[in-house]
DNA sequence: ACCCAGGGTAACT
DNA sequence: AGTTACCATGGG
């Protein structure tokens, strides 16, 4: 039995956190309604006022949802450590941004994908896989599983376009699959652990490891530098961040990163 | 035509 | 341990 489904919470909003370059599997379909998809699971949500409504949504899919938005977390809690300047700064303007809950192997590949690559053309890679090789659903592509994956060549991604990043989604996919690499064991692994455990596959390096960590482990405590957050902390952090943040350094990651690409004075900042 | 992009690797000092 | 050319591709 499909219905909608209201569910209110403080501080979430769609746009921000759907659009923040965590994920690129969401597009905007009017004001208020997106539409997503998470691994096989197609999602329609509107933004209330003080909550969003899962639109049209299988009652046993409602859990995977609440989780997927981390619903259970109380974000003004986290936000309340942010104290410096920059960071209250940041959230006057960006309240509401959240980090998903996503899959760890969709995580992994698609953060394989985004290295030396704009947001755009991320998004361009990643439904273009799910075009070429994920199972149709109704509204689009289900993300392939790694078993899907297996096994392919180079030429049977050809269709993605993703150059050079190719031979390293296909690393990514055989280490996960052999157990080279045990990727659903690092839910129980320390940040620490984690992060050695996916610096074993080629192309994946600090960065990388780090979003994964963050987006598909929701270890707070990752830090993943781009240019864009290296501009922010020259610019704002030359000392490192303040304690109280270290322990949600992935959140206020997020909210640093939306505020420096929206700064205006793009000139004046190094490029790194 | 040129520069850059939610970087990483290999080959250098 | 810290730099640097190179890697495919396409948008601005």
């Amino acid at each position: 039995m499909k219905q909608d489904i209201y569910i209110p919470v403080r501080c979430l909003s769609l746009e921000k956190t759907l659009f923040s370059g965590q994920s690129f599997r969401w597009e905007k379909k009017d004001e208020h309604l997106f539409f997503g998809i998470s691994g096989r699971k197609e999602l329609f949500v509107r933004q209330e006022e003080n909550g969003i409504t899962l639109l049209s949504v299988d009652e046993e899919d409602v859990p995977y949802w609440y989780h997927y938005f981390d619903l259970g977390t109380d974000y003004d809690a986290i936000l309340n450590r942010f104290q410096d300047e920059t960071l209250k700064k940041t959230i006057q303007i960006h309240y509401g941004l959240r980090i998903l809950r996503q899959q760890p192997y969709e995580t992994l590949i698609t953060f394989i994908l985004s290295q030396n690559n704009n947001m755009k053309r991320i998004r361009g890679l990643v439904s273009r896989l799910c075009e070429t090789w994920g199972e149709p659903l109704s509204n689009g592509y289900a993300f392939p599983s790694p078993l899907k994956l297996y096994q392919l060549t180079e030429e049977d991604f050809a269709p993605v376009r993703a150059g050079f990043r190719t031979k390293y989604l296909i690393d990514a996919t055989n280490k996960v699959v052999l157990r080279d690499v045990d990727l659903y064991g690092i839910s129980s692994l320390s940040y620490e652990e984690g992060k050695k455990e996916l610096l074993k596959i080629r192309g994946v390096g600090e960065k990388v490891a780090d979003c994964v960590l963050l987006f598909g482990f929701y270890k707070m405590e990752a830090f993943p530098k781009d240019v864009w957050i290296k501009r922010a902390l020259a610019r704002y952090y030359p000392n490192g961040l303040p304690k109280s943040v270290i322990p949600y350094a992935g959140i206020a990651q997020q909210y640093l990163f939306e505020y420096i690409r929206s700064c205006e004075e793009k000139e004046s900042l190094p490029t790194f």
